[in-house]
DNA sequence: GTAGAATAGTAAGCATACATATTATACGTA
DNA sequence: TACGTATAATATGTATGCTTACTATTCTAC
C-alpha cells in the first residue's frame, strides 16, 4: 500500500496541517496549539492536577509537565501545591488567560472552518464519529 | 467549544495514539514511525532527492534530512551526490531495507486494522475522503 | 557573461512527544 | 504499625517537527 493511502499517513499529515495553522495564527498571543489545548482543558475544568491534565489530553505526564511550566513563565497559569495530597499541584488559569481565551476561541474556529469548507453536514458527523471511534478502539486495546 | 470536541484535538489525539502503537510494533526493527514513512516512500518510488522525500511526506528539509541521516547510519538506506546537481543527494533504499519492509507491511496493516475495528465499509470510505479533503483544503490555503 | 533569485542541504534554537528511572508521598492490608 | 504497591512530579535521553539562517550550487533574465 501507497503510504499516502495510509491511515497514519493521512492523519498525521492532517493533525499536523491544523496544528502548522493553529502555530501560525497562535504566534501573537505568543502561546503554541499544545499550549493552547492546556488552556482550553483548564477553561472548562477550572482546577485540576497536572496528572488530570495529562490524562485528559491524553498526553503523558512528562510532556505536559513542561508545557505546564512554560505557561507558568508566561504567567497564564498558577500552580500550587495541594494540601491534600502533597504530591500534587493544583493547575488553574490566571485572569490574563482567560480573557486571552476568548478572542483566541474564534480564531481557532476560523482553522476549523477553513478545514471543513465545501464539507457536506452528513460527512462532518460521519467524520467526527469515525475519529472518534478510532480513538475508542485504540484506548480499548491499551487496557486490555 | 470543548477542547475534545474540537477537530485539532480529534485529529492529533487519533494520529499520536496510531504512532505510539506503531512505534511500538516497530521497535523490533529499530525504527521510529516517521522512518518507516521515508522506508515507504521510497519503496515506492526507488530513487528521490532529500528535497522530493520532504516534499512527498509533508515535511521540512531539516526535518527529513536529520530522519534520512539516521536511517543511513541504520544502513537502511544509501545517499549518493546527484552528479547532475551537486546540491543534490540521491537517496534510495539497501537491500536490507527492502527486506524488512515486506515484514513490517503486514504489522502496519494490523495496526490500521485494529484502529478501523467495527467500521461500516462505506464510513471507512467517507472518513478517507474526509481526511484527504482536509489536507487539500489546508494546501490550497497555503498556496494563496 | 553576470547578477539576482531560487533551490538543496545543513546548523541552531525551541517545543513537543515518548519511554524509563528516580524521589517523595499516599494508600491498603496484614 | 510496618510494608508493599501505586501515584505525582520531575529528570534524562532520544526522536521528531518547525522556523530561521547560512553556504554552495543552479537557473533565469538582461
Amino acid at each position: 500500500m501507497e503510504i499516502h493511502d495510509s491511515l497514519g499517513y493521512l492523519l498525521n499529515t492532517s493533525a499536523r496541517m491544523i496544528k502548522r495553522k493553529m502555530d501560525a495564527c497562535l504566534e501573537k498571543y505568543t502561546i503554541t496549539t499544545s499550549q493552547w489545548a492546556v488552556l482550553k482543558l483548564l477553561d472548562t475544568k477550572e482546577v485540576l492536577t497536572q496528572a488530570q491534565v495529562a490524562e485528559g489530553l491524553r498526553g503523558d505526564r512528562a510532556t505536559m509537565g513542561s508545557v505546564i511550566q512554560r505557561l507558568q513563565e508566561k504567567k497564564l497559569i498558577d500552580k500550587v501545591l495541594d494540601t491534600k495530597d502533597r504530591r500534587a499541584y493544583l493547575v488553574c488559569l490566571t485572569p490574563v488567560a482567560k480573557e486571552m481565551i476568548k478572542d483566541i476561541e474564534k480564531m481557532a474556529q476560523d482553522v476549523f472552518a477553513e478545514a471543513l469548507k465545501g464539507f457536506e453536514e452528513s460527512d462532518i458527523e460521519v467524520l467526527y464519529r469515525s475519529i472518534r471511534r478510532i480513538i475508542a478502539n485504540l484506548s480499548e486495546e491499551e487496557n486490555v
